[in-house]
DNA sequence: CGTTTTTTTGAAAAGTATCAAGAGAAGTGG
DNA sequence: CCACTTCTCTTGATACTTTTCAAAAAAACG
């Protein structure tokens, strides 16, 4: 409770009262969340496990949005407007949640100022990164893009080793490919350019070692 | 100042002490409000006119990221870490602009929570809207985005008149295709096509008739 | 009205998607 | 522990789309 970014503000006595308030739950790997569209009324909070959001487009097609991991929170829209799911939510390993009801996040926020604060600091991160994303898909070409997937990996799942960076990967390639919005294969022929120069060396399939972070920088910097 | 959205919960009073707390602005057609990189320590609300927020790719091109109009603000980011302007904004006509500084915001924010949630659910749809572009660039064909921009500009800019809507583009070909991450030339193909098609209409080349809202919204759901 | 800038149009080049087949990994049951 | 099945990934060839380059046309500007 205390690693959540938005509750860092909060100690002692305010901490047990909104550990109150909330309501824990797991899900199996693969265990859908929240299907789009499905009526949701809470803000829910990853503690553990990693989840992906997505949509399916009308040619049958899966663009997935975001991958939520630990400290991320995903539901805030219905702390006014919408109701419902924007997209659907599936467990890409075993996760843990805990989540509020949409009134007692309001009646927190209003008791709470600084979790105001933090909590839209959290959503102005999150539009950075989506600012970053939209950046990299305009401008740059899919070689950019892969790297630039790579090396968000590398922040957010990577473990330092005397190599490199070590990443076991949240997606598929496949799950990569609708997170770029691109071929699946394309995918596998960026990476193994990527292999070919050296820059990354595939361990598993599964996990993958970064060799030249500074080589994915320039090329995800622009490039073509 | 009543119409700013992030205000509407306040009243009499409360809305004249915020009145004063407000620094206003004018700037002429393409003067430059805030360069990358330049300091910016307030929140600052677009009263009138429009503004482009843009980044210079390394390879030179312009991606513009958002196009900012009546009612918008930015510079929301400064309230927490960064302090400098993560993108130029530029005039894209004459603008009216109102600021508050990052101490004030704070403060008022302290003493109303409404005005946080009021800023939350605006970052909210500031997300909702990136999520759709996300969506759009991710699975759509190029033909789809440009259908889905002239939708987006039909809501944010268009008149209704007997015959369709009719829109002033707040921006070029050029600027549009900086938008979208593609080629003007392509612009200028799509569009041409549109017409062809008898889905729009030119009238002016700043400005454009929309004669069938429908296949647009088809257009830019999916199809190829 | 001439000059400059923006837009349109055409043709060739580059890149990615798609289709098809084969290789590899993972899981299942004997 | 080993086939066997299934799913995912890789690799190759072709087709389609967009970019790029070049030039003409149109629009904006003084």
């Amino acid at each position: 409770m205390g690693k959540v970014p938005v509750f860092s503000s909060l100690s002692g006595q305010n901490l047990a009262s909104v550990a109150a308030l909330i309501r824990r739950r797991e899900y199996p790997k693969g265990e859908i969340l929240f299907a789009e569209g499905d009526r949701l009324d809470d803000l829910v909070i990853v503690n553990a496990g990693s989840v992906k959001a997505y949509t399916i487009a009308p040619d049958g097609r899966e663009q997935i949005l975001y991958v939520f991991s630990e400290g991320d929170f995903f539901g805030e829209r219905n702390l006014f407007d919408g109701r419902t799911a924007p997209y659907t939510l599936q467990a890409l390993e075993e996760v843990k949640t805990c989540a509020f009801s949409r009134e007692d996040f309001r009646a927190l926020i209003a008791d709470h100022p600084d979790i105001a604060l933090a909590v839209m600091e959290a959503l102005q991160t999150r539009i950075a990164r989506m600012e970053n994303a939209l950046r990299s898909i305009g401008v740059r070409s899919v070689d950019a893009r892969v790297s630039a997937l790579m090396l968000e990996f590398a922040e957010k799942y990577g473990k330092p080793v005397p190599e490199g960076v070590l990443i076991r990967l949240p997606l598929s390639r496949e799950g990569m490919a609708n997170y770029l919005g691109i071929a699946r294969e394309t995918v596998s022929r960026k990476l193994g350019q990527l292999e070919a120069e050296g820059v990354i060396r595939s361990i598993s399939g599964k996990s993958l070692l970064i060799l030249d972070r500074e080589a994915l920088r320039q090329s995800a910097g622009v490039l073509s």
